[in-house]
DNA sequence: AATGAATGAGACTTCATTCAT
DNA sequence: CATGAATGAAGTCTCATTCAT
């Protein structure tokens, strides 16, 4: 009788176990995003981790083999969402070139994407030199087209407007300084620059850089 | 004539040594800084600081009274760097606003504090979420008018080019923006991103925005 | 049978582990008092207890957050095991009050309570004046009653015989100076005063004090 | 002329500099008394003990070789000034043993002994194991002869009054216990006991001990 | 005599990782 | 799968002592 009583839970158990690996995964990634966001990588302990997680220090280890790859594994899956959100974009847009560049900007600030919480633990990345590098190379493997895209849809719209003059690497690179630059001011100056300030300063370029494309935005009263 | 100077013993004995202690404050200031920018934040300690000044552990504690205010101090000393560079340069350019603003402009492109050591370090301070109030409490402090005096410059530009669709404001943040985000390009894209680059790209916003009074550069190829 | 009880999985597996923890404590404490009593508490570290207790360092950090902690739940475990003592030594005695004052009087040189060991912990506690309030306040807490009955017991002891000149108060007060200086001579002299010494030297006082209730013991020869 | 003025303070100075060095080692005494009351002996550095005096941590070095030396040294100060002051008592008493027996008592609650700073101090050095035996070889060395006098002249009473149940050594005993366990009394419970109270248990354990030859102490309301 | 910057051993504490249960 | 006690390396900081001035 007890053979069968402890088989039955084990038949049906298997399959929330393996479905549980990957929730216990995401639980403890999102734990870790709330901890780097909140006390920093310095501040960020297995300890700090799990108490968020509300799971026990052994099992991180189970998951993640060590502290670094769950860190890795952190990073990654910002990048895959950050990915998963521009793509979703673009693809929704309407088939014009400036449409498709507007969504993968917009893509930058959607709130999923553009939280302080989030925004925290990409500058965590940024700021430490043991994980620039991994970060490079995360992005090499997960997102390597977005820039290029970028360009390409820059050149045809410099080309249907005939801007003559504009160079599309250098406003696909100014784009991407600015996404990052108004992330940190967002960052670190919450109170001040807003969201919307910063969709409104990206508006404002591509309408001074692309008139006949862009319209500028009218800038509310702050 | 050099004895008469010499016999002054006084003098001599006492400068000397509060010279030295200032001198090994700067000294442990640029080891952090070095450290930091090759080991991040979390990766910097004591140990690495003074093994690069060459000097003995305890000496920090006795300089400094902690750790943390080993840091604070370091970037206070590049809050001030920066500082007194765009001062400097605002103070030679010429008299016209657009000058002027150039002249700020080039300052955070300047070498001595535009390199990648340095902005290592700014960016490790961003990402660390224990920090990031120090910062805006030591920028309030040393230069709290560097942004304000920007908005003034654009206004008066605008005003004079009767650029009437533009806003100061969000020029000013723009701009900001650009330098936050051209900094964080050059630190991890060194190969792919140049100083040069973030100025023409700085430069090329300037003239779209205010096309009588800026240039647009002449994009060299890549 | 025992395989009955022994069945029962969660009782056992849980019990070790909470009992563990209490284990590891009273070995962590046993571990401090030896130490203090042979190196004083300047010269006990972690490292002289853990030694001691045969633990690794990190340990007391998990059990007792700090060093302080460890000292003042060592300071209060001495504290209860001498309350615990004289309320047994007290509830055992006859209901005379002389019974009961001498059964107070004796449970301060019981040889749990009174051995070069501990004694050295109590005057290791004294002596530093950073734990003296902490010394106040945990027995306030733990022991408030004990002086107020032995004064109260003497009260009863005067009214009793009628030792119409004796005070009470200085009676207890003057009891409690002997509990001490009789320790610290012990602890000082270890070889030319001993626990009888004590005992007589108090019982001598009491017969002076109170000659119809208490019995001059007989003074063997040193 | 230099020659003339640097001569003249160097002859001057020959004397204060030798009368100096025993004003510094004074002078640090006192703060090392001061430092350790505050302190206690954990707390107690270089220089907490040169705060206090004054004076650099290098002439520390310079007086007392080492700290352990200077604590030594402390001790020694303390047990000499006690020494003092019960001889000078002594020698003014009358003749009588009672006499000469209340002036070594009175000098153990002298102010200049007997005041919280300097009781501290002493059971600083009572409470660490390391001092003990410094603490015995010191008293060995200075003072021997009390508490054979105190016996002795207990013995002298004893004889004269007849009393014949009543043992010389351990009325010094208990004296020598009164003695500590007051002292201790009062640096633990400053509010609550007094030195007029210590006085007053001490007046009224000698006039039960010796009725004929000490006067009960009339107990004020507390 | 006197100063105080410099040294470095050693203290406390934190924390990633392991492992018995 | 899960727990959490245990380990010990490594970090920060303190402080007695030294020594050039």
């Amino acid at each position: 009788m007890t053979n069968v009583t402890d088989n039955a839970p084990k038949a049906k158990v298997k399959r929330p176990r393996t479905e549980s690996k990957e929730v216990r995964r995401r639980q403890l990634i999102d734990a870790t995003i709330k901890s780097i966001s909140k006390h920093g990588i310095s501040g960020t302990t297995m300890t700090t981790v799990t108490g968020i997680a509300g799971l026990s220090i052994g099992l991180v280890n189970f998951h993640f083999k060590t502290k670094d790859i769950l860190f890795e594994e952190t990073l990654r899956f910002l990048a895959e969402e950050h990915r998963d959100q521009w793509k979703k974009s673009y693809d929704k847009a309407d088939l014009t070139p400036e449409a498709k560049l507007l969504a993968i900007v917009d893509a930058h600030y959607h709130p999923k994407i553009f939280n302080r919480k989030k925004l925290a633990v990409w500058f965590a990345f940024y700021g430490e030199a043991t994980y620039r590098a991994k970060y490079r190379d995360i992005m090499h493997e997960i997102d390597p087209e977005r820039w290029d895209l970028s360009k390409e849809l820059c050149r045809r719209i410099i080309a249907d407007g005939g801007y003559e003059y504009t160079d599309a690497e250098v406003v696909a690179d100014t784009l991407e300084s600015l996404y990052d630059g108004s992330w940190l001011n967002i960052l670190m100056y919450p109170g001040e620059f807003s969201r919307d300030d910063a969709k409104a300063q990206i508006r404002t370029y591509l309408a001074s850089t692309f008139p006949k494309h862009f319209e500028r935005p009218v800038i509310s009263e702050g």
